[in-house]
DNA sequence: CGAATGATATTGTCCGACAATCAGACAGGC
DNA sequence: GCCTGTCTGATTGTCGGACAATATCATTCG
């Protein structure tokens, strides 16, 4: 008959206070926030309390801190936030490395034609130096993993489109560690991405939208032969270590 | 030449050793957490110091509170959560309505061919009973705007991959604000969203992947249309409100 | 057996305190 | 002129203790 008459702790509407301010611009990027005291004395609470409310809002990655620096600062929440928050819950739903391949195979081809058809000459000189430096990357495999995220990274940013590049980290996170497995084990995995990238950024430069997607599709796809040429299991949770499934 | 050596605050260290138990799964979903008095004494630091790592982990969604509860108890980021930070970023990093759309337009028909392909009877069900209802919101605006998005979030149940269920709650909540006044301000939008979405469900019950994508495509391009007859301009940021450019 | 009751535990908030250290000013030496 | 060393004040990180409000739980009562 009634609803819960709702009562928020005092930490609680500070950080939502606070967070208002930021979402509404009145607080801006790389402005340094009031003191602790200053603030507590402003909300009329403990500063313990305004602590709380700060380290929400700090995880929330609207406030950070300047290297070393001991103020904090507003700031909005980097890709790696945000790909961190995603990834995590990604795990904890229990995804597994096909659901993320999926989400990969469907989203991908739009990034590809969005950069085809809008990239500038910057965006390209980066897409080409990260395919080059993967295949310059022999041996390395670290290098080569972390080569073949930025190539996806690089797209997105060549989409000038944030939708993509925010939603593309979190994928490209937990795609990594089965990905170096790959690498490892699949011989012709190298020369495979290697010849993906290639055309996707020969269609980019061309801006020829449907080329660029078409690649992109077939990359992605590779990738799930790779899974099952590495032995990894598509049913392994993301988190998980997906080494084994020998079977 | 050196990298700063590292110094983590005990609160940091305090949630990081929370956070990791949980990612772990040492710490169970629906499991209560220890008292903060108990916490203290086990890391053997202040109550205070334990109470800013909670607040930490609270705002990740990795601890909850039960309705009206005082403990807090391990919990997995609802899908609310992660839309809410995600949608926070895309707002601050100025995304606008067409980034939005764009990145409908990109995963949206994956995903329809992802659920006719895997979907179960009660999802099917789902998303008729939501199609049915949008059919039948003459004249309600919010709920017809609700059900449009539910429909969308219904067909990533029915694909039964938790990607694309956390990646369409973001999406589909920046979405809603223009939304409303594309069904208000286009008299034709209430008739093509439904016979799109009719024609979704007949080819998902059919498990016709291809044509469940297709038709998919057509309903969020729609959507641009929509824009355009309504006066909304592409370029709007979202988290702005999406009204005027009468232009 | 279910409902009222009372004791106990736990959270939310406050106060005051102190060490570490960051930021800036300031002086001295090459 | 620029770098180094020193000083001072401000700010954060952490602590201990305190107390009111209330959620939790076992008990008693109908």
């Amino acid at each position: 008959m009634f609803e819960p008459l709702g009562y928020a702790p005092a930490y609680l509407r500070v950080s939502e206070e606070i967070r208002g301010r930021i979402l509404r611009r009145e607080l801006t990027e790389g402005e340094a926030l009031p003191t602790e005291t200053e603030l507590a004395r402003q909300f009329e609470v403990n500063r313990s309390t305004v602590r709380e409310a700060l380290r929400k809002l700090e995880s929330a990655g609207l406030l950070g801190r300047r290297r070393g620096g001991k103020r904090l600062y507003v700031t909005r929440p980097t890709r790696e936030a945000v790909g961190g928050g995603l990834s995590q819950a990604l795990a904890l739903h229990r995804a597994r490395v096909v659901d993320v391949w999926e989400a990969l195979q469907a989203v991908q081809p739009g990034i590809a034609a969005a950069a085809a058809l809008r990239r500038d000459e910057a965006a390209l000189d980066r897409l080409e130096a990260v395919a080059q430096r993967f295949a310059a990357s022999q041996g390395d495999r670290a290098q080569a993993v972390a080569d073949v995220a930025g190539f996806f990274d690089a797209l997105g940013e060549a989409s000038g489109n944030p939708v993509f590049v925010l939603l593309n980290e979190p994928l490209l996170r937990l795609l990594k560690p089965s990905l170096a497995i790959i690498i490892d084990r699949v011989p012709q995995a190298r020369s495979r991405i290697e010849a993906a990238q290639a055309q996707v950024v020969a269609a980019v430069r061309a801006r020829d939208a449907a080329t660029a997607s078409d690649w992109m599709a077939r990359h992605v796809r590779d990738f799930r032969r790779g899974y099952e040429v590495a032995g990894i299991a598509l049913s392994t949770g993301v988190g998980e270590s997906p080494d084994a499934a020998v079977s």
